[in-house]
RNA sequence: GGGCGGAUAGCUCAGUUGGGAGAGCGCUGCCCUUACAAGGCAGAAGUCGCAGGUUCGAUCCCUGUUCCGCCUACCA
C-alpha cells in the first residue's frame, strides 16, 4: 500500500478552513445527557454578543479548548457550552451612537423600537464573534448555544429576582449610588475603576455665628459640593474643637447655618485641620454620616452633573452665584466657586493632593455619588456560604494565590446596586398600581437621557415616571393584572433593567434549563472548571458562586482557574488608542491557528502577565512546520513492511524513543491536570524537536534506508506508531495540524479528535536504555564538538576512537558502535588509548568519556586548544570549591551522607577529566601549534 | 493606606523536601548533509534586585530595603 505524502511547507489556512467544517458536520463536539463517560462542562465566559475577538478571548477560549478536546480524548461526555451576554450598556451605548449620527435620541423612537433596533444590531452583528471562536478551533457544543436575554434564561432571571424579593434579600432603597453621568445609569461598585490623581485641596473657612472671630477651617477636594453641607463634623475627643459642639457656623456663599457634631467615625484627627464638612448627598462617607446624625440631603446636581438651578435654590445658595453656576458642569462650577470663595476671603490655600478618582469601566467619566432610589441584593446572606465554599475548598481557586484575594473581597462586600436606568437588558418584574401608589409616581418631564436640542422630545414621550422610595412594588414572574388591595388594573411596570451580571451570575444553571430539572441540568451540572481572567473575579465568579449556592444547592463549579491578562512585548495593556493591539485573527492567518494556541498556551504561566512578542508566535509555526516535515519524512518511509513485536525486543533506538515517550505522556497528563499549560507546551515541544526529530530520526535513518535489516519492519511500526501517539497528544493544543497529519498516518476511526488520549504504557519504560543513550549522546556531542573545533566541514569523514573511564560504559559504546559512528560521521574504534594514533589525535573529555579525533591536514589548532585551557580553568575553579568544601569539618560532620559522597565523586571526577585535559593540552603543544 | 505578585542570560520566562544555574527566542561561527534554511551542527553569554540574618552550605528560608506591576481602600 502507497502512503499519501505531504506537501514540503505547511499551509495552515485551506487545512483549517477544511477540518474546522469537518468536525462541525460530523458532530464530534455535540454533548448529550445520554452519552457514556463521566460528565465534563465547561460554561464558556460570554463574550459581548456584539463584540469581536481580541487576544484575550483567544487565550480564554483556547485553554478550554485544551481543557475540552484532552477531557473529550480521555472519554468524558463533554459539554463545552458557548454563548454571549448581551452586555446592557455597552451595547446600547453602541445602538445609541447609531441613532445620535441621525440626529436622533432613544427617546425620539421609544422604548419598544428603540428595543427592537438594538435586537437588530444584535442580529446583524451578533454572530461575528462565534464565528471568531470556530476560526480558532474552538470544540464548543453549538447545539447548546446560550444568549442570556434567551426566553429561558430570562425566565431564569426573573424566578431568581422575584424569590430574592420574596425573601427579603432584594429591596428597593433611595440610597447614595455610583452614577455615570454619561451613560445615565446606575453603576455598581465594581464598575467604577479608581484612578490615582493628583488632586487639589481646598482649606475653607467657615466662621460661627455668635463668635464672628472664632471659625473652622476645612479641607476639601470638592470646594463646589460645600453648597450641599448641612453639618461640619469635628472630632468629639478633640480638645481643639469639642468645645464647639453643637454651635452653629454660617455656610460661606449661602444664607444658610448649619451644625457642628461630633463624629468619631468620620473624622480623623490626624488629617487636615481635623473639621470635616459633611455633604451626605455627595459623599458616601458624608452620607453614612448623615444617616449617623439625622442630617438633611441636599443635592445639587442633576442627573449629567450640572448644577441644577432648583436644588441650587432649595440650598439657599446667593443668588449671584446661582445665576453664575446654574447648568454649568461640575470642574467648571469648582472653578466659580472657588472665586466667590476667594473674593470672600474665606479660601485660605490649596495643597496638592494624592487621591483616587473613580471613572465608569464602560465610558472614563467621572462617577459622581447620586441620591436616587434604586434596586439593591442584600448581599452578606449570599457571601457568607460562597466565602466558606473557597474556604473549604468546594471550590479550587487556581493559582492559589488568587484564593485570598477572593476572600478578603467576600468579606468586606457590600449591597449590590443592579438597577440600570437603561433599555437593553432584563427589565425589573416590579410593577406599580398608579391608583395605590399615586402619591409616589411622579410625573417627570425630566426625561432621562440624551436629548438632542434640534429634535425636541413628542409630548407623548416626555411623560417619564419617577418612581418614589416609598412606592409600593408588585414583584411578580409575570404582569399582574389586577392590585391585590384595590383591584385596580392600571399598571406600571419599573422601567429599569437589571445589570447585566445579573443574569451572567445564573449562566452555569440558566443556560442548562433551570429552574427546569431538565436532562442536562442534572447531567452537566455542576460544571467542572470555568476558565477566567483575573478582571471578572468580582463582577463574575463571585457572583456565580452566590447565585449557584443559592438556587442549586451546589457549587457552579468544581476548579476556577485564572488566567493571566495578554500585555504587548513591552508589557503594556494593550488598548485601541495605544495602537498596541495584538489582532489574533491577523496572527492566526499570517502563522496558522495553531502557531497562536500554541503561543499562548506556552505563556501562560500561573500568576504572571503574558507579554506576547511576535517572535514567540513565529517561533511556534517553526515548531509546527517541524511537525510537518517529520510527518512527510515518516510517510516518505512508510512504505513497506511493518511488523509488531514486543517492544522489549526492538531495537535500541526504538526501546528508547518508547521510554521516553512514556515519560512524555506522563508529564503532559500530569501537567494539564495541574493546569500548567506552559509544560504542557514546553514538554511536548522539547521532545518532539529535540528528541524525536534530532536524535530518534537520526538514529534510525541507516535502519529505514536499507531494507535489508532484519529489523526495519518493526522500526517502521515503531515509527509509525510513536508518531500517531504524539499527534494524538499534541492534538489539544494544536488541533487542524494534528488532524492533516493524522489523517494521511495509518490509523484507525474517522477523526483524531475523538481518539483515545494517550496513557502510559508501563512495559515501555527502559530506564537502562536511557542510560545508554544519554552515554552515547554525550559522545556524540563531543565528536562533533572536536569536529566543529578542528573546522571540519559536517560532511567531511573522519576516525574517530574512544573510551570511558568505566568498562560497563566502554561496553555500550562499543555494543553501539554502528550509532556512534553514523551521528559521528565517522569511522570509529572504541577501545584502549593505546591503539590510538596518538601523536596525531586530538583527545577531549566528558564525564567518564574520552573521544579522540584524528588530526588530519593542515588544521589550526589553536581553537581547540583555547577550549581545552578554558575548560580547564572552569574546571580547577569547580574542583578547588569541591576540595575547600569536604576539607571543612562543619560539612563532613553536619551535611547528609549522600550528599558528602556525591561531592567526593563528583571531585574524583573532575580530578580525571583535568588529568586528561592537562594532557590534551601537552599534546597539542606537541602537535606544534602553541 | 492595606494586600498580593514580580525582579534569574540581550529579550520572554522556568526553576521546592537548601547542596553542581535551565529553556525558548535572539546572538556568534560553520554547513543548502536526500524530512525540514520556517533547517542542521557547534558555541558565547548570568556577583539569581540590594543589604543583613539563619545554616556546614542560600536563587530557594527569615528580616529590612529599592524598583516595577496589579488588586483594594471613606483619610475629607
Amino acid at each position: 500500500m502507497t502512503q499519501p505524502q505531504l506537501e514540503k511547507v505547511y499551509e495552515p489556512q485551506e487545512v483549517e478552513k477544511r477540518w474546522g467544517a469537518f468536525w462541525i458536520n460530523q458532530g464530534y463536539q455535540k454533548a448529550s445527557p445520554t452519552h457514556s463517560g463521566t460528565p465534563y462542562t465547561i460554561v464558556i465566559p460570554p463574550p459581548n454578543v456584539t463584540g469581536s475577538l481580541h487576544i484575550g478571548h483567544a487565550l480564554n477560549n483556547t485553554l478550554q479548548d485544551i481543557l475540552i478536546r484532552w477531557r473529550r480524548m480521555q472519554g468524558n461526555n463533554v459539554l463545552w457550552l458557548p454563548g454571549t451576554d448581551h452586555a446592557g450598556i455597552a451595547t446600547q451605548n453602541v445602538v445609541e451612537r447609531q441613532l445620535l449620527a441621525d440626529g436622533q435620541s432613544r427617546e425620539h423612537v421609544g422604548r419598544e423600537k428603540f428595543i427592537q433596533r438594538v435586537w437588530e444590531w444584535k442580529q446583524q452583528s451578533g454572530d461575528t464573534i462565534l464565528g471568531q471562536l470556530r476560526q480558532l478551533g474552538a470544540s464548543c457544543d453549538w447545539d447548546h448555544l446560550r444568549f442570556t436575554m434567551d426566553e429561558g434564561l430570562s425566565t431564569a432571571v426573573r424566578e431568581v429576582f422575584v424569590r430574592l424579593y420574596e425573601e427579603g434579600l432584594i429591596y428597593r432603597g433611595k440610597r447614595l449610588i455610583n452614577w455615570c453621568p454619561r451613560c445615565l445609569t446606575a453603576l455598581s461598585d465594581v464598575e467604577v475603576e479608581h484612578e490615582s490623581v493628583t488632586g487639589d485641596l481646598y482649606h475653607i473657612r467657615y466662621s460661627l455665628i455668635d463668635e464672628v472671630d472664632t471659625s473652622l477651617i476645612v479641607a476639601t477636594t470638592r470646594p463646589e459640593t460645600m453648597l450641599g453641607d448641612t453639618a461640619v463634623a469635628v472630632h468629639p475627643e478633640d480638645p481643639r474643637y469639642n468645645h464647639l459642639i453643637g454651635k452653629q457656623v454660617h455656610l460661606p456663599l449661602t444664607s444658610r447655618t448649619i451644625p457642628i457634631i461630633g463624629d468619631s467615625i468620620l473624622v480623623d484627627r490626624e488629617f487636615g485641620t481635623g473639621a470635616v464638612k459633611i455633604t451626605p448627598a455627595h459623599d458616601f462617607n458624608d452620607f453614612e454620616a448623615g444617616e449617623r446624625h439625622g442630617l438633611a440631603q441636599l443635592s445639587l446636581f442633576d442627573h449629567s452633573a450640572h448644577l441644577d438651578p432648583t436644588l441650587l435654590n432649595e440650598a439657599l445658595v446667593d443668588q449671584r452665584l446661582q445665576k453664575t453656576i446654574a447648568h454649568k458642569p461640575v470642574l467648571e462650577a469648582r472653578q466659580l466657586v472657588v472665586d466667590h470663595l476667594k473674593e470672600q476671603e474665606r479660601l485660605l490655600n490649596i495643597e496638592d493632593h494624592a487621591m483616587a478618582l473613580g471613572k465608569c469601566y464602560r465610558c472614563k467619566t467621572v462617577v459622581e455619588p447620586y441620591l436616587s432610589p434604586q434596586w439593591f441584593v442584600k448581599i452578606q446572606p449570599l457571601a457568607d456560604p460562597a466565602i466558606q465554599a473557597v474556604e473549604n475548598d468546594t471550590i479550587r481557586i487556581i493559582p492559589e494565590g488568587w484564593k485570598n484575594n477572593y476572600l478578603g473581597w467576600m468579606r468586606n462586600i457590600k449591597d449590590w446596586c443592579i438597577s440600570r436606568q437603561i433599555w437593553w437588558g432584563h427589565q425589573i418584574p416590579a410593577w406599580y398600581c398608579q391608583t395605590c401608589n399615586k402619591d409616589s409616581l411622579l410625573q417627570s418631564s425630566h426625561a432621562v437621557g440624551v436629548t438632542v436640542e434640534d429634535h425636541p422630545l413628542p409630548e407623548r414621550t416626555k411623560a417619564n415616571c419617577f418612581i418614589l422610595s416609598d412606592a409600593k412594588p408588585l414583584v411578580s414572574r409575570t404582569a399582574p393584572t389586577a392590585c391585590p388591595h384595590c383591584k385596580g388594573s392600571d399598571f406600571y411596570q419599573d422601567p429599569d433593567v437589571l445589570d447585566t451580571w445579573f443574569s451572567s451570575a445564573l449562566w452555569p444553571f440558566s443556560t442548562l434549563g433551570w429552574p427546569e430539572q431538565t436532562q442536562d441540568f442534572k447531567t452537566f451540572y455542576p460544571t467542572a472548571t470555568l476558565v477566567t481572567g483575573l478582571d471578572i473575579l468580582f463582577f463574575w465568579v463571585a457572583r456565580m458562586i452566590m447565585m449557584g449556592l443559592k438556587f442549586t444547592g451546589q457549587v457552579p463549579f468544581r476548579d476556577v482557574y485564572i488566567h493571566a491578562l495578554v500585555r504587548d512585548a513591552e508589557g503594556q495593556k494593550m488598548s485601541k488608542s495605544k495602537g498596541n493591539v495584538i489582532d489574533p485573527l491577523t496572527k492566526m492567518s499570517q502563522y496558522g491557528t495553531d502557531a497562536l494556541r500554541y503561543t499562548l498556551a506556552a505563556m501562560a504561566s500561573p500568576g504572571r502577565d503574558i507579554k506576547l512578542a511576535e517572535e514567540r508566535i513565529e517561533g511556534y509555526r517553526n515548531f509546527a512546520n517541524k511537525i510537518w516535515n517529520a510527518g512527510r519524512f515518516i510517510l516518505m518511509h512508510a512504505n513497506g513492511p511493518v511488523t509488531m513485536t514486543p517492544v522489549q525486543e526492538r531495537t535500541f533506538a526504538d526501546r528508547w524513543i518508547y521510554s521516553r515517550l512514556n515519560h512524555l505522556i506522563r508529564s503532559v497528563n500530569a501537567s494539564l491536570e495541574d493546569y500548567r499549560f506552559d509544560q504542557a507546551t514546553s514538554h511536548l515541544y522539547h521532545f518532539l524537536w529535540h528528541e524525536y526529530c534530532d536524535w530518534y530520526l537520526e538514529l534510525i535513518k541507516p535502519t529505514l534506508q536499507a531494507d535489508e535489516y532484519p529489523d526495519t519492519p518493526s522500526t517502521r511500526h515503531t515509527l509509525l506508531t510513536t508518531f500517531e501517539i504524539l499527534q494524538r497528544l499534541l492534538h489539544p493544543f494544536m488541533p487542524f495540524l494534528t488532524e492533516e497529519i493524522w489523517q494521511v498516518l495509518p490509523h484507525e476511526g474517522t477523526s483524531i479528535m475523538v481518539q483515545a488520549y494517550p496513557q502510559a504504557q508501563a512495559e515501555w519504560d527502559s530506564p537502562q536504555d536511557e542510560e545508554a543513550f544519554e552515554l552515547l549522546e554525550q559522545f556524540v556531542t563531543t565528536a562533533r564538538t572536536g569536529r566543529s573545533l578542528l573546522d571540519y566541514a559536517p560532511s567531511k569523514p573522519i576516525t574517530l576512537y574512544g573510551i570511558a573511564e568505566d568498562p560497563t560504559e566502554t561496553n555500550i559504546l562499543r555494543q553501539h558502535q554502528a550509532y556512534l559512528a553514523h551521528l559521528s560521521k565517522s569511522t570509529l574504534q572504541i577501545g584502549s588509548q593505546k591503539q590510538w594514533t596518538s601523536a596525531q589525535t586530538l583527545r577531549l573529555a566528558v564525564g567518564g568519556t574520552t573521544v579522540g579525533i584524528m588530526v588530519e591536514g593542515h588544521v589550526d589548532l589553536k581553537k581547540a586548544l583555547d577550549r581545552i585551557r578554558k575548560q580547564i580553568q572552569t574546571k580547577q575553579k569547580e574542583a578547588t570549591r569541591l576540595q575547600g568544601r569536604l576539607a571543612s569539618p562543619d560539612f563532613t560532620a553536619k551535611a547528609l551522607p549522600d550528599v558528602i559522597q556525591e561531592s567526593k565523586n563528583r571531585l574524583q571526577r573532575l580530578n580525571q577529566e583535568l588529568t586528561l585535559l592537562a594532557s590534551s593540552d601537552q599534546q597539542l603543544q606537541e602537535m606544534g601549534i602553541a
